[in-house]
RNA sequence: GCCGCUAUCGUCUAGGGGUUAAGGACACUGCCCUCUCAAGGCAGAAACCCGGGUUCAAAUCCCGGUAGCGGCACCA
């Protein structure tokens, strides 16, 4: 059997988002499934929207997601042991040498078929003005017809044709065929076009800008792709493209049309449904395995009814028969329960060191530590760190009622407050931990009831209506803090 | 408008002719635990788009309708 080789062919026109990264996870996951590879090509033909920024960012973003690819862009080091790392220092070590893997330094490769197809007749040079066509097009519309280019300059004698090319500006159509063409989709089955309906289209303007249809189909097949896997947007380019590979006489891939990813409107992904680039969700504190394993389980679904698994039990899991043909809506809810259980078996170093991050201050390590250990169970992404946790940089501000439990008094709360001021004091609890305040709070909770307690304590030392428990907090805090806090409360009051 | 794709709880999905009163997960609601939050445990509400056909039997197969989405560039 042919060798299997899958790719993804972004185009750098703006940040890397979750469907192109997705199309890249389905592509890796067959490529690796089948022992094949996996294939990373920068569609920039469209000179005037393609920006380095955003190719960085793809690459940037794939390695990220550790989505790596066989064959692309050449990175300059691999020393780097983790994505983060390679991640980091992306700039400085890893902007190598694109090669063939970037459409706009092919430009030879599609010259060279683009003469040919001129030579045999497939193809020929259209010099209709583009205002005078789309004024055709609206005309056709009104008038309930097809509307599709009408063909006036296939008319036009070879010799007349060239010799206009000299000096007239022109694009380059290609002769579409009456008939009816059909493809098997992997997925879908068999699909059919009728040629009729698609009109002589361009494929390149000039002979310096070829036009994606065109390119997608000379990079495929000199690359030779094996499966196309692409969003189901693209199934009706495919007829086109299947016309050029016959034109050309290129053997054919195999495709497979993948469900879109729709937002919460059921209209396709885009910018205006919020934070869908990589790069934003990796800001707001989404790791990638979450990010990857919820992006598979959006139109596919393991045989085992298992719902976190990383990228390697993925390639191991992952069958095509398991894929879903509909649109699938993207729920942040879900991502957040998935990034939630990603970010509860992070090591607790690991964990403080990506927290660390949204602190702008210097913070000290070993302090975070600990109140990172503290809410590593209660946070859904990591950007959520730094509002929940003020009150251990920053004495806490609140009003006075907020320290009465239920029908208490606020003689009562002072009470209470001074007798715990009188326990913390006491010399044996010199060991300020969880377990030592609670065994020394064990008295006054039995006294008094563990909410009249806990609720005043907890208050004074955060500020908020909820917070970890108060030992925790107080362990974290020391003694001195403690007590600082809890003579605060009392003045208040 | 034309062409194409799709259709199971709010969402992601399992099931693909007969013990399925359609299963799981997220979200939601209630209870337990509990000073609050989170986590955990238990329980609950919640779906086969509609119509016809095939069949002893249809959510499942076929046809039609409807709806949703995608595409109709000298973008990719």
């Amino acid at each position: 059997m042919k060798e299997v080789r899958t790719r993804i062919a972004p185009s750098p026109t703006g940040y890397f988002h979750l469907g192109v990264a997705r199309t890249a996870l389905f592509n890796f996951l067959f490529a690796k499934k089948n022992k094949g590879k996996f294939i990373l090509r920068i569609d920039d033909t469209d000179k005037k929207r393609s920006k380095k920024e955003y190719e960085t960012d793809i690459l940037k973003s794939l390695l990220w997601l550790g989505i790596f690819w066989d064959e692309g862009p050449v990175l300059k080091s691999t020393n780097a042991q983790t994505y983060d790392q390679k991640y980091l220092n992306f700039e400085k070590n890893y902007l190598g040498n694109y090669g063939p893997y970037r459409e706009s330094e092919r430009i030879e490769i599609y010259k060279k078929y683009l003469k040919e197809l001129l030579d045999k007749n497939l193809a020929y040079f259209c010099f209709c003005k583009k205002e005078d066509l789309e004024a055709q097009k609206q005309a056709m519309i009104v008038a309930g017809q097809i509307p599709k280019y009408p063909g006036v300059c296939r008319k036009l004698s070879k010799k007349e044709a060239l010799k206009r090319a000299e000096k007239e500006p022109f694009v380059i159509r290609l002769k579409v065929p009456s008939k009816k063409i059909s493809f098997t989709d992997l997925l879908r089955g068999k699909i059919e076009f009728d040629l009729d309906l698609i009109g002589d289209f361009v494929i390149s303007k000039g002979f310096e800008e070829p036009l994606y249809n065109f390119t997608t189909v000379v990079d495929d097949y000199e690359m030779k792709i094996s499966h196309i896997i692409r969003g189901e947007d693209h199934i009706s380019n495919t007829p086109k493209q299947i016309i050029l590979q016959e034109a050309l006489g290129f053997s054919k891939p195999k495709y497979l049309h993948l469900p879109l990813i729709l937002g919460e409107d059921k209209t396709k992904l885009s910018k205006r449904h919020g934070a869908i680039s990589i790069k934003e969700l990796k800001n707001l504190g989404y790791l990638p395995e979450a990010i990857v394993n919820y992006l598979a389980l959006l139109g596919w679904w393991p045989k085992e009814d298992v719902e976190i698994f990383s990228l390697k039990e993925l390639i191991e899991l992952f069958e095509i028969n398991q894929l879903q043909k509909h649109s699938a809506i993207f729920s942040f809810k879900k991502l957040d329960w998935i990034n939630r259980a990603y970010i509860r078996k992070l090591p607790l170093e690991k964990l403080t060191e990506l927290c660390q991050n949204y602190f702008e201050k210097e913070v000290d390590f070993n302090y975070l530590k600990k109140i990172v250990a503290l809410f590593c169970e209660r946070l859904s992404k990591i950007s959520e760190i730094k509002e929940l946790t003020n009150y251990f940089f920053k004495m806490p501000q609140y009003p006075k009622e907020l320290l009465l439990w239920k029908n208490q008094s606020f003689n009562d709360v002072k009470k209470i407050l001074e007798d715990v001021k009188k326990t913390f004091l006491k010399k044996e609890i010199y060991e300020f931990n969880k377990e030592k305040i609670l065994e020394n709070l064990k008295p006054l909770t039995e006294k008094y009831g563990n909410g009249f307690v806990f609720w005043p304590l907890r208050v004074a030392l955060s500020g908020e209506k909820t917070s970890p428990p108060p030992q925790e907090i107080a362990e974290i805090l020391g003694k001195e803090e403690t007590l600082k806090r809890i003579e605060e409360a009392i003045k208040k009051i």
